[in-house]
RNA sequence: GGCCCGUUCGUCUAGUGGUUAGGACGCCAGGUUUUCAUCCUGGUAACAGGAGUUCGAUUCUCCUACGGGCUACCA
């Protein structure tokens, strides 16, 4: 690979569902590489085989790696509304509108005899399989029409008879690359067949496909998953047929991601689209960092990238080769990390939407429902949060009017209920003295520190039981906070009432 | 079955021809603390196995085992 060569990469995604996450990790490595480097990001979409469309699909892809927050330069784009648009020279960069060129190299092929045309049955190459199976051998087309004669080939055409083209592969020789992750891998051009590169739609594979698009779109670094290994050989003999080693992209693959029973993560085992994560109310950047941590690492110690400091650190040499497994629990601590260094409006922003869906929060009163309120909530739960769904979860005494409080769960250790009810009352009593404009985080902790003296737990714990009505919860002094004077004092009040 | 690839604590991983094999998540135990959470300290736990090379292999080579991928007119 000469080093003077642009670098110009591409995510090539099947629209046939919802970006997965091993999709997001190609895109990712493929983004951040460029990013890297200085080079274009080009998001070509490979919808050659029209039986597995999924109508919207480009568009969820586009959403999704918009929401991760990588960018493309080049290719199909989404134009901020429902449809999407395509900007760069090297267009279309839809497969399905380049059929055209696609025949043009397959014609160039077959012309040149390095490909023909295949008339077998789809049972022929069924049964064909089934005999090479039952007899032990590797599975592969026969080259049963390969031997055809040119006035055979003729007619059958002319009778309009459904077939393909075959690549021609050698029998002998071998096919080596250099993969910049995994190193030199050489197969025997034997253990190869006469792969189909134009199918009897009139669509190529994405074998064709995706050699020609490279070239065409000159791609210089082709990053996608490990189970593409087996089938690099074969693109290599098409860029050697086609005269076009020299500007060959380097092959980059990166290795699988793994569910933990360690087979390919799959839908079975719960979430794999980045759509769930997001609905999971994992912020982007979370994910990101875990995905990028996957079967990547910056050699340091450190654990929490943004995405300015993945760039920075990226470089191919610290990717590995052994797959990884997608661990939950390191993604709930990532992400509670990120979150903790979120600032608390832009937590507000994104984590509002999860709390507008729960019905503690729906029920609540107006005053409990203003930005002011929430973001007061999310400056204590900070330091709580994993994602963004439990945003309030275990704090709804903070929404609702009514919360009922015993004198058990107000008890501190083995003290009487006169105690309670005399310390809720000094601490009322204290609290009072607050004004309004003073109902500030310092002056209510300092305050009631002050009165509880060197027997804190004796004064705090009944005050904060009475503020929330739970065994659990945030300290008094926040809780107070983010209550306001009025509620606070009436919470108190009540309790002092009950007992 | 064939071909290709991989293998360090349960998980993500660092690392070296001679190390007490390091960190992180999880888990456990302590500490801070009014409970919860955060935070801090400590603990737990790994070089798949066998040959070979070597004074010495976790590190280099080979074999085996195990795991994964591919073996489609799917990508």
């Amino acid at each position: 690979m000469k080093n003077n060569k642009e670098v110009r990469v591409r995510f090539a995604p099947s629209p046939t569902g919802e970006l997965h996450i091993g999709g997001l990790r190609t895109a990712l490595t493929n983004f951040l590489f460029a990013r890297n480097k200085g080079g274009k990001m080009i998001l070509r979409i490979e919808d050659t085989d029209r039986n597995r469309l999924v109508e919207g699909a480009t568009d969820r892809i586009i959403e999704a790696m918009n929401w991760a927050g990588i960018e493309i330069d080049e290719g199909v784009c989404s134009d901020g509304g429902e449809s999407t648009c395509q900007k760069g020279e090297f267009g279309p960069y839809v497969q399905s509108e380049r059929k055209g060129i696609y025949q043009k190299y397959v014609d160039k092929l077959v012309e040149e005899k390095k490909a023909y045309p295949c008339f077998c049955s789809s049972e022929r190459l069924e049964e064909m399989r089934e005999e090479q199976m039952k007899n032990k051998q590797a599975p592969g087309y026969d080259g049963h029409c390969r031997e055809l004669s040119q006035e055979e080939v003729d007619s059958k055409i002319k009778n309009g008879e459904p077939h393909v083209v075959r690549f021609k592969v050698s029998d002998s020789g071998t096919t080596l690359h250099n993969d910049l992750v995994f190193g030199k891998i050489e197969v025997e051009n034997r253990v190869l067949d006469d792969f189909v590169i134009m199918k009897s739609d009139g669509f190529p594979t994405y074998h064709l496909a995706c050699v020609v698009d490279d070239h065409l779109m000159k791609i210089s670094h082709v990053f996608r998953g490990a189970e593409w290994i087996a089938s690099t050989p074969k693109h290599i003999l098409l860029y050697e047929a086609f005269g076009w080693t020299d500007e060959m992209p380097s092959f980059c693959h990166m290795p699988s991601i793994l569910n933990k029973n360690k087979k390919k993560l799959s839908k079975r085992e719960g979430s794999v689209s980045v759509a769930d994560f997001k609905n999971e109310g994992y912020p982007p950047e979370a994910l990101v960092n875990f995905i990028a941590l996957l079967g990547w690492n910056p050699k340091t110690e450190q654990e929490i990238f943004s995405m300015e400091e993945l760039i920075d650190q990226f470089s191919i040499e610290k990717i590995h080769r052994a797959g990884g497994v997608f661990d939950l629990d390191r993604l709930a601590w990532i992400s509670a990390q990120h979150i903790k260094k979120m600032s608390t409006e832009d937590l507000y922003v994104q984590s509002l939407p999860f709390l507008e869906k729960k019905e503690f929060f729906k029920n609540a009163a107006e005053n409990r429902k203003t930005k002011d309120f929430v973001k007061k909530l999310l400056e204590i739960e900070k330091e709580r949060m994993e994602k963004f769904t439990q945003v309030g979860e275990k704090n709804q005494f903070f929404f609702s009017d009514d919360i009922e409080v015993n004198a058990d769960d107000m008890r501190w250790k083995d003290s009487k209920d006169t105690d309670t009810k005399e310390n809720l009352q000094k601490g009322f009593d204290v609290l009072e003295k607050i004004g309004e404009d003073d109902w500030k985080l310092e002056n209510i902790e300092s305050t009631l520190l002050e009165a509880a003296g060197d027997k804190r737990g004796d004064l705090l714990f009944p005050v904060r039981a009475a503020l929330t009505g739970q065994k659990r919860s945030p300290s008094p002094f926040q809780v107070a906070w983010v209550l306001g004077r009025e509620e606070s004092l009436k919470r108190i009040k009540k309790a002092i009432d009950s007992l």
